[in-house]
DNA sequence: GTCTATACGCGGATAGAC
DNA sequence: GTCTATCCGCGTATAGAC
């Protein structure tokens, strides 16, 4: 409702962010994940954007809503893909394309997703954050399909690991973005689908 | 060679640590763990040990040092383990062994487990700080076993990365231990062996 | 090895002009 | 929306006594 020009984003929760927002956001969670939330100041956010603190702190009351924020718009990245597996729910190859946009994504954000999955302050927020909350709880439950059972909890909670950490995991430091997805949507997909 | 009294510790470099500097390390990885190494002051973990910043200060030059001694008491734990594997190189069931250490730890010491692998300023230390990079080598090394090619890297790191952030995910946040270490271990071997 | 005391800068956050 | 200026507390780190 407040902003006054362009106004774009599509975010878990409902806000909408106005330009400026939206350039800070995105320059904080870059930050995030090379030096984490707690090791990034406003005054670095400020410098990556070229504007003061003030100018930040008139756009987010707090830290933290810049932290809601960066998470906001980098989770709403996901949401046609999860959107597009709801509709399809019975479609027997829903959760492979879901899979399939998940890598994408997390190999085109590389940096992004260990700070997303694993930083303190993030992980906090996602647990308490309500919006975080559900959109998560939605997105597991796509990836789990029909079972809820503690083994098939495991091979979600692996696969979804295996994915996030792999992408910035210095083993495979020197693999090229096309390479890396292939293996790891076949690996994924096969792992899924081993026999209890 | 400095200390006076006990004088333990497996570390993964040659440095031995003082009774009190142990303390200080534990205590400080525990903390590292809640909040990440940035959102961590020496305040804190002086708090924890129940002295002053000033007997930290004299145990530690700076607050890097004790990281790097935590990172260290903490890696030290799996030396026993990657030695043995080492040792029985030849032998096709050491890795399975190994790997059957690395996932007892990991289930064993779960709240550590993330901060050690994406904690930025541990990652930044574990690439930097020469034991720690030897030591790691040695252990995908070990992990990897013949082959070296970019698919098994690809298999190393994705499972490394699952067993890591399996132990802390949501998903299996009720499970006990012995179920987890389980269900971990034969999906761990299982995806390991899959054909190509 | 631990303490009290202190230096100094940077962190988050606010006031008020343009 | 952005600026300059400022507040205050806490961060790392040091000096020197016990």
């Amino acid at each position: 409702m407040p902003p006054t020009s362009p106004a774009t984003a599509s975010p878990v929760g409902s806000t909408t962010y106005s330009a400026a927002q939206l350039r800070t956001a995105t320059a904080a969670l870059e930050l995030f994940a090379r030096h984490g939330v707690s090791g990034t100041s406003l005054q670095m956010i400020a410098d990556a954007t070229g504007v003061t603190k003030a100018a930040v702190y008139h756009q987010f009351k707090t830290k933290e809503a810049v932290v809601v924020a960066a998470v906001d718009v980098e989770l709403g990245r996901l949401e046609p893909a999860l959107d597009a597996a709801e509709a399809a729910a019975g479609d027997p190859d829903a959760r492979s394309a879901l899979l399939g946009e998940v890598i994408d994504h997390a190999v085109g954000r590389r940096r992004m997703v260990g700070t997303l999955q694993h930083d303190p302050v993030i992980v906090r927020l996602l647990s308490e954050h309500e919006p975080f909350q559900q959109f998560m709880e939605r997105l597991f439950r796509a990836l789990l399909g029909d079972r809820i059972d503690a083994t098939a909890r495991i091979r979600v909670a692996m696969v979804a690991s295996a994915i996030g950490g792999v992408v910035t995991h210095p083993l495979v430091a020197g693999l090229d973005d096309a390479a890396l997805r292939g293996d790891l949507l076949s690996l994924s997909l096969r792992f899924l689908s081993l026999p209890d």
